[in-house]
DNA sequence: AGCTTTTAGTTCATTGCCTGAACTATATGA
DNA sequence: TCATATAGTTCAGGCAATGAACTAAAAGCT
């Protein structure tokens, strides 16, 4: 069995460990704790030292690094009942990151507190179909800069970014490796650019890994293994295992959307053959119930689609329930592969679960029986923002696990 | 990527981070760094130090350590040119870990020094096909014994074991939940009736997992993600992601043996439908290309198998052409869920590779176009003891990452 | 009001571990 | 024989956590 990593430092990455790596780690286990209270109560530097295991002592002195920082902040009294009453503790509300979003219909930004609190959210309706990347990412530049500044107005400093696009990226370079619907090959981020001076940098995701980060935030505890599939005009998922986004060694894991469900299909933008998008991508879908796809707008279709599907019309019934059978296989076979038998609908998937869900189920009783129960199938709790909120949520996480990077 | 733990977690597991922690991760630097030296070559305390990034005093201090423990062992002079020469180091030649492993046809046994070198290997025939788990596990422990006892004749003691058996585990309770042709579920193993009084305890693994990091071992470097795909009666497989196995949530990822890969195909014995095993399993190709497969013994059906490939059977060319082309479907959606293009085939897709590869290639490139390079798909390197040596070496590795488990 | 009890938070001596410099040990080569 | 080079040890210094003692600030009792 593997071990569960040593707090200080891996053997793996050859990092000599000095005393110096404790003070990081308690720090990040400091304020988890603080992070991790239920919203509105201020936890007492006594509290965090029950929580932590580290004695009143050692939070002192850590609490002192984090209030330096800016990280958090002191919040009055505390009255615990008979004693002293603790000075409550939280994370810094004057402190935020941005998130943003690039997708086929529009551009947003938002500006998320330290807490996960969303204080700011402007979405930009924007036909980014095959667009060039210069110009949308003007456009996303001008308007993060004001949502900031907006921010700024209210004394919010934003400490860094995050970016979510509908398309394979390599996160550590900052690069967009493939967004078929926007149209985008190898495309480098200037990120500086869009959000220039921030202590944390920016950070790029693929919108249905970071929608998954935003779904586990949202999740009642415990629900800390599962795929969450993202139904739009593309099919992308995001695998959450251990509370951790599971990536796999490129930063490409979980596209169940090209998952073979269908080896005599047809083919698919991916070059392969019998994906899964060829059939539940909303395209697919709209093309199999007889609705013009590239006619009007998607949501004009997809309102058609519901209309349809309410009127019980049999083409728009089949194309749905072919889409929920091989949406079924996929997940059997992703159950196998990851050990994962707990999943999330997210995008069109959500939208059509009350037609989705039976031959949903039937196909996943069919070829995982006893891996998926009912209960195991779920709808988004967070919805269309959810590739947004998911990325500011994760540079949240990221500072919050490290937070010696600022102030060293 | 499987990220390192943080020490931050829930308010119920939250890690302590204390002084002592830097030490037992340093000694961890330490000894890996001696692990990975070439064998033969015996590092000096001075080449420790300059490998790990540690000083020439933290590193005399931490060997010390490790001398006491018996996890090394110095060994002569080293001259290095000029100065005055080092002292060799090397991992204790007279510790070892014994290797396990119940099969379908045999139970074997193996003692493996902690350098990865196999001193003894003992293989026992025995029909374990529908055996009830008492007598199978008693004969396991007599060989086991008897093979203990002959390394202590030679100075060698044993400081733990690994267990590998083809079916589904729980490592964390030592259960063994489904071993469909052994017939067995929901075994609670004593292991420690097989291998009374080691320091280090007994670990269990899934055949396919143990198998995979064996090939690890052996491999070039470089190679560190790969899929292993084990061809038994049974497909099994095991997924390794920067050196490390990945086990899913729950211990039992990699299971590529029941990916659908034929939505309209036959029945499982996981229950499922048209899962791969249904096509790629051994029984399954016997069948398909016409040979009993129930009447003799298995070896005996691949040896007329393998002779009707070479007579250029139709049904037996046709049987091992469909097993390729739905491995190549599986593979296609395993790059795409867990975002690995490499893959090791063993067991019987070892032996068949001279007629698989071509239709897999095919496979690959139409389902997965560009994503599977030829040199991509291997065939492994360790063969047959695959499962008996990954237990043994992956039992020696979690003591390299956690050496202060002896001597605490 | 005054005293006791209770809880919060700080101060300080101690301990463990790593570091860097100084020092000892032991080889080669001129 | 002596200079040089490399290996390994010793020792003072610094950082971080600990535990005990101490100060701080509230509630409740008399």
């Amino acid at each position: 069995m593997v071990m569960p990593a040593p707090a200080v430092a891996g053997p793996g990455g050859a990092a000599p460990g000095s005393v110096g790596d404790v003070r990081r780690s308690n720090l990040a286990l400091v304020l988890g704790a603080i992070a991790e209270f239920p919203p509105g109560s201020f936890p007492s530097r006594a509290q965090v030292a029950a929580a932590t295991g580290l004695t009143k002592a050692s939070v002192s002195s850590l609490v002192l690094d984090l209030l330096d920082a800016g990280i958090i902040s002191e919040i009055g009294l505390n009255p615990q009942g008979r004693g002293r009453p603790g000075v409550g503790l939280e994370l810094n509300p004057g402190r935020a990151v941005m998130g943003m979003e690039i997708n086929v219909d529009y551009i947003s930004v938002a500006v998320v507190d330290l807490a996960g609190v969303v204080l700011l959210r402007e979405v930009q309706e924007r036909d980014n179909r095959n667009s060039p990347y210069g110009p949308v990412l003007a456009a996303l530049a001008v308007l993060a800069a004001r949502v900031r500044s907006m921010a700024g107005e209210q004394g919010i400093q934003v400490l860094g970014g995050g970016l979510a696009v509908p398309g394979l990226v390599d996160p550590a370079r900052v690069r967009v490796l493939t967004a078929p619907n926007l149209g985008w090959i190898n495309v480098d981020l200037d990120l500086d650019a869009l959000l220039p001076e921030v202590p944390l940098g920016i950070a790029l995701f693929n919108e249905a890994n970071a929608a998954a980060l935003a779904e586990l935030r949202h999740r009642p505890h415990g629900a800390s293994n599962f795929l969450f599939v993202s139904g739009e005009v593309g099919v992308g998922g995001g695998i959450v295992i251990g509370s951790e986004l599971f990536t796999g060694p490129e930063g490409h894991a979980g596209e169940v959307g090209h998952i073979v469900v269908d080896p005599d299909g047809g083919l698919c933008s991916c070059g392969g053959t019998g994906c899964l998008e060829t059939v539940a991508g909303q395209d697919a879908i709209f093309t199999a119930a007889g609705l013009a796809a590239d006619g009007g707008s998607r949501s004009q279709a997809m309102s058609a689609l519901l209309r349809a599907l309410e009127a019980g019309e049999p083409k728009a019934m089949a194309a749905v329930e072919r889409a929920g059978g091989c949406l079924g296989i996929a997940l059997a076979s992703t159950a196998r592969v990851v050990n994962i038998h707990s999943v999330v609908l997210g995008g069109h998937f959500a939208v059509l679960e009350h037609w989705l869900r039976a031959p949903l189920m039937a196909s996943l009783h069919k070829y995982a029986p006893g891996k998926y129960a009912s209960e195991q199938v779920t709808v988004s709790a967070v919805g269309e923002p959810g590739a947004l909120l998911g990325a500011a949520g994760s540079v949240i996480r990221s500072l919050v696990e490290a937070p010696h990077r600022l102030h060293a």
